[in-house]
DNA sequence: CCTAAGTAGTTGAAAATTCAAGTAAAGTGG
DNA sequence: CCACTTTACTTGAATTTTCAACTACTTAGG
């Protein structure tokens, strides 16, 4: 890195710190809003991902990568939804290493429940204040950012 | 809430996943970047706030309201910075019930230490990739999300 | 086949965070 | 002054997340 630390500029510094702060508040707004629906963003993720999914079922490990939680993570949260009767899991019959995660009914119900309010909440909290260009421009701007950490830190991986 | 829910449009859903996604993937690399100097981003955050305080030092309950913790979770932190040496505590004169954080100088080392790569690593994980349009958008956008924000959601507070 | 290496997933303990009290000191209205 | 409410913090327990194994199966190479 460099020997002259290269500070962020005036202007630099404001997109950082105005990105950050809304990026926290917002998170915290949105689970707030689902904490009504005893889900986390997380939680909410996950069963979005199944409901979505052919059968409401998925393999742990391409869950886990399609939530962006870890193994260990999603692992200790299933197990937890398995309890609240929101998720069964199946061994899958091909690689008996593997486990798929099935949504229940119980859990299709929770979420369908939730959905409505929580796309309300994203609205609220989110769209409803950016013009159909500065979508765009967040579309643009953000999938630039995941592109190029997909290119280093994803490499780099831990 | 809506009795006819009022789902996203794919232009909505596009905007609000590249962000969700990139952000994740963004506060991941830079927790990631910032583990070889042992600390987090909300712990960098506590220090750098500190660091820029007269005296180094501020109440608990203005640092956890700057840094957007909790106080019980900032309690615990600075417990454990204590422990490391970064900081102590210090009774409040004229408010009995208060006290101080203050950055010792070993504290004031680490930050220092840590300070350049962090920069260096906002830098290369997300202002690079910003023209300086994209910087005046992502201030304006996400500036007016945190006005709307306190409006309703710190109003609403918890 | 057989072995080495990689993949899928779980687990238990440790660390971090939240949650619900609890203590002590201020402030406030009568 | 005196209750009563609020503020400033801390604490311990519960929950969540991370971390470092660990098991079992699959794949690749010779």
């Amino acid at each position: 890195m460099a020997k002259q630390p290269n500070w962020l500029n005036p202007r630099e510094m404001k997109a950082w710190r105005s990105y950050i702060i809304a990026s926290r508040r917002l998170l915290d707004a949105l689970d707030f809003d689902l904490d009504r629906h005893d889900l986390s963003m997380a939680d909410y993720e996950v069963l979005a991902l199944l409901s979505d999914a052919p059968e409401r079922k998925l393999r742990m490990s391409e869950l886990a990568q399609l939530a962006m939680l870890s193994k260990s993570r999603l692992s200790h949260r299933i197990k937890v939804m398995e309890g609240v009767g929101w998720i069964k899991r199946e061994a899958c019959p091909n690689d008996k290493r593997g486990y798929f995660a099935v949504m229940t009914d119980k859990g299709f119900k929770a979420i369908a429940k939730a959905a409505p309010d929580h796309v309300e909440s994203v609205r609220s909290r989110l769209l409803d204040h950016l013009t159909v260009k500065d979508q765009e421009d967040v579309t643009r701007i953000f999938d630039r950012v995941t592109n190029k950490l997909r290119g280093q830190y994803i490499a780099e991986e831990k």
